[in-house]
DNA sequence: TCGCGGCATTGATCTGGATCAACGACGCCG
DNA sequence: CGGCGTCGTTGATCCAGATCAATGCCGCGA
């Protein structure tokens, strides 16, 4: 976090502004979650140039980034906070596909519909592109295309996981591979710790595994009962990743 | 199918042949599934040149491609015949992640291991390219790199379509919107009919979408029973597509 | 032609997780 | 400070789909 000065927290919905303030008041040289992001792949002069076709926007909990079906004007870099991506059958029934944390990029299929709907869990910050004014961008980096290429084989790699899990895993495997999933990707951007942030409601995690969320709620009990987790306030803190990783059945 | 010679069935395993032969006679010019597959965005002399890379290579039913985790020394093109990919848990539990039909590309993630693993469902007939002669070969075409990117989006939406499936919906809903998906599928590589091949077990089908065989079997006479769908060997009829829509609830 | 092995179907029963129903714990606003 | 709305937990019951168990239906090889 750079020492730019906070937005008001009474702002009622999302707020557009100049990159130039919030936390990109130092550009993208500086940005926290550049070299987790697709952004690594770019020299100081290639950052520049996306500083000038990127715009910072703050979304608050539940706003929509976009939504299911829509056409793509945009694609975003995630540099803080957790959106949940979700499809929606007609009578509601809901399936989080994942969840997306900093450094995560939104759109990158690069489609021209969003196939999925995007909210913010917490307050989420993203830098926002025009969809066609980054395609041109990426037209003459071809090392851009091949990073942004790696980031969707390793989200498809996530959703195959994803489908063994809700396919073939009984409630119990499927609660603690999520925990230990989350676990993973905090570690991945530097948040490593045994206690993993839960920032998502106990019915988000349902609708992402697949359960309902007293099962979630029973399954979560059962494991702090047999001391194998602790539930803190927003998370959970891994006593013994050990048995977890059985309990997977990974 | 060009007017080669067909290869002895009796050959116990998968063989590697130079694609002058068989239905590479006239080259990936005349290759059938060239304007469905990654293909389509190279031109005549791109084309000959890629020819030069690739092997034709038959694999038998049952036969493996290659396996979750092993090196990816090769990706493949399928210009024949039916591919399941799938992920297996220690203790035996399979997901097949999907289908793979003629003009579908194996390793669209160009990562250095597989993901999954790929088994023949019927006689299949694969372009070869080795991995990094394919890499190298894809770096100076930018064209060739968005398409496999678009094939990768298009790949990333519909395993996020089969986890809004295993998710959330009831085992009639799996079933319906199963039949229609692998009819949509057909349609677009031309075997358009009302008559949907389906080439793999009730088992695959099972591990396919969440179910176990019995459960498949089940709903599939219901469907007949109902007059919805005919039961023919190795496929299904689907008599009232309309209906079948309601019921996977799409 | 017969017998065998691998699917697929069908029936009977069981059970994991869903559903229905309170209740408790906060946090917020009046 | 008290009432209310949201979220999470816990208990009781139910049921969709799993499991267990035959039986049927080929295709194939002896």
């Amino acid at each position: 976090m750079t020492g730019a000065a906070p937005l008001a927290a009474s702002r009622p919905v999302s707020v557009s502004q100049d990159c130039k303030r919030d936390t990109c008041t130092n550009g993208c040289q500086e940005c926290s979650v550049r070299l987790f992001s697709v952004c690594a792949a770019l020299d100081p002069a290639e950052l520049e140039e996306l500083e000038r076709i990127s715009r910072t926007r703050l979304f608050e909990p539940k706003a929509t980034l976009f939504e299911q079906g829509a056409l793509a004007g945009s694609v975003f870099n995630i540099t803080e906070g957790v959106v949940r991506l979700y499809k929606s059958l007609p009578d509601g029934r809901r399936q989080i596909v994942g969840f997306a944390l900093p450094g995560d990029f939104l759109g990158l299929a690069l489609m021209d519909r969003y196939g999925v709907t995007a909210e913010a869990v917490n307050r989420v910050r993203v830098c926002r592109f025009p969809r066609l004014t980054f395609l041109t961008y990426v037209d003459d980096k071809p090392h851009l295309m091949r990073r942004i290429h790696e980031f969707a084989g390793h989200e498809l790699s996530l959703a195959q996981d994803q489908m063994l899990l809700l396919g073939r895993r009984s409630s119990e495997e499927k609660v603690a591979a999520f925990l230990l999933n989350q676990q993973t990707r905090y570690a991945r951007i530097g948040t490593s710790s045994v206690t993993v942030p839960l920032p998502m409601s106990r019915q988000d995690i349902a609708d992402h595994i697949g359960l309902t969320i007293e099962t979630v709620s029973r399954t979560l009990t059962k494991m702090a009962r047999e001391k194998v987790i602790v539930i803190v306030p927003d998370g959970v803190r891994l006593l013994d990743a050990e048995r977890l990783d059985q309990l997977a059945a990974a």
